[in-house]
DNA sequence: TGCTTGACATAAT
DNA sequence: CATTATGCCAAGC
């Protein structure tokens, strides 16, 4: 039997939805903080196939060098962009975030 | 049932 | 810095 409980999205979503306002996390470090390192791919899937009017902040989602990454529906990424801006976060000239600065410190943490 | 695609990451060249 | 190659795994066809 299978040692997961629930699906391996179910973990995802939960990581993203720890994500902190107005901060930012790459895919391999949300795949990472789910427990699933190396898998960062199913992470971008995951959100893919996120339904509308999910409370997932997805936007808080980004690529690790802090870009937001292309997606198939053109325009999409200056939705994500606006979301990301009007939480306060900034962005670099050529559309990058710092993510010195808002990238999210995400703990594996041991449950406190 | 098996091949292709995909909101990625990392290393090598 | 750009391009190529490889790993990873679920969903679609």
């Amino acid at each position: 039997m299978t040692i997961v409980s629930g699906s391996v999205y179910e973990r995802i979503y939960a990581v993203v939805r720890r994500i902190p306002r107005g901060r930012v996390a790459s895919y391999g470090q949300v795949a990472r903080l789910a427990g699933l390192p190396g898998r960062a791919r199913q992470v971008g899937y995951a959100m893919h196939a996120l339904p509308a009017g999910t409370r997932v902040p997805w936007h808080r989602v980004v690529n690790a060098e802090g870009q937001i990454s292309r997606r198939r529906v053109p325009g999409a990424e200056l939705t994500q962009r606006m979301l990301l801006e009007r939480e306060g976060v900034r962005f670099d000239p050529g559309k990058r975030i710092p993510l010195a600065k808002f990238g999210w410190k995400g703990t594996i943490m041991a449950r406190a």
